[in-house]
DNA sequence: ACCCTTATCTTTACACTGTAAAGTTTAATG
DNA sequence: CATTAAACTTTACAGTGTAAAGATAAGGGT
């Protein structure tokens, strides 16, 4: 639904926002990427409920039924788009891990800051990862990008735990919830009235997830 | 997007779901209800990344265009199912709350599985109340109904901090991130080793859940 | 009782959407 | 150099949401 009239909202109908070589061939050359990156700007413009295949051909000039060669269908493309999302949300996490010091706990809470760091900069991506039905979720190349994320999480709760106590998966799902549960909630606005700005939201959240997973994993 | 030319999952486009005198007059008689209901029908089957608000007036037996005179839009009937929805959270929380037994603390864990337990029963549901832009959330009786709910909360956390410690809404933010994050991650089936039985994964969910919050709210 | 206003519902039309199928261009391969 | 395969376009179709105008019926005032 939603993808056709809907004179409320500003529809940006630029063309060919994705470069392409002015004197343009019949074929693209890389035309795979650039309906990634399209599709990306597509995203984070119109949102998941808005987004549209042939917007994304148009921006990257091609005809509408190009992408289709390249990825079959729009769950194709949303796929490999997901995909990458996890790479990403893996990366932050990682860089805020480097920064912190060398306290386990400081470690764990810094990654969740960038996690949620991630779904606020990627709203509409961090919403295609987590609460669409359109990615194949059985697609080797998401579930393993996925997957990779998750690992990360789990070795470094069992570092905080110090791997004696083994309550099985159920504190990594907990932690895991917790800071899920903050990004999602920042998204849908629901948190007024953490601080206006950023820094001092995040301030009162790192407070917040240590005191709550510290208390908790012991 | 989503609304069109969809084969791969069955489409359900059985007429008249929801009943209708069957000597049909030109004026339904109930058509608000009537519509509300097949929408959350047509929600429930179709999710909402499928929703149709045409496939809503099938379901009532009536033409695609006769919705727009009670809701105006699809945005209308969607917002209206939405302030629905938060009042059935609502309850369902209170009657677990009821259940328990009279400590704040379980009181508070008991209503966050209610939570969690509407939000996998009513999986579209949820998604529309926290991760759509599809509902108007400026609707007095949406803001309303929702902030009913929230305020719920806050009475059930403030309990159980038993009034001495304020930490701000941090604490309140937390808990509910700690519960809203279960749901999410569980509805995007992220949480296999969970237990299979419901009645397994609530008493592990009941454990965890007790855990974080008994330490981090003392 | 009658008329008239108004609300309710239908019909028609339009600009979109995703995808299937067939045609066109170009690259690659032997 | 000829043929095959890949990349891309064109055309067509069934579906979508919504705007506008027409049809029906209910309600209220006189």
């Amino acid at each position: 639904m939603f993808g056709q009239n809907l004179p409320m909202k500003k529809k940006i109908t630029r063309r060919s926002v994705v470069p392409r070589s002015n004197d343009k061939t019949y074929h693209h050359g890389d035309l795979r990427n650039a309906l990634v990156a399209a599709a990306e700007l597509e995203l984070k413009e119109n949102g998941l409920e808005r987004f549209s295949l042939r917007g994304v051909a148009r921006a990257a000039s091609v005809s509408h039924a190009a992408p289709s060669h390249h990825f079959g269908d729009v769950q194709g493309l949303l796929t490999a788009l997901t995909a990458i999302g996890f790479e990403r949300l893996l990366k932050v996490q990682q860089k805020h891990q480097k920064k912190a010091n060398d306290d386990p706990l400081e470690k764990l809470v810094a990654s969740g800051l960038g996690y949620i760091e991630f779904a606020q900069k990627n709203a509409e991506m961090f919403h295609l990862m987590f609460a669409s039905t359109m990615p194949d979720r059985d697609n080797a190349d998401l579930s393993q990008s996925a997957a990779a994320a998750f690992e990360n999480l789990v070795v470094l709760v069992d570092k905080v735990r110090g791997r004696e106590t083994d309550q099985g998966m159920s504190d990594v799902y907990a932690s895991w919830a917790l800071v899920h549960g903050f990004s999602a909630l920042l998204n849908a606005n629901k948190l007024p009235s953490l601080g206006n700005s950023k820094k001092a939201r995040d301030a009162e959240m790192r407070g917040v997830l240590k005191r709550f997973l510290a208390a908790a994993l012991n």
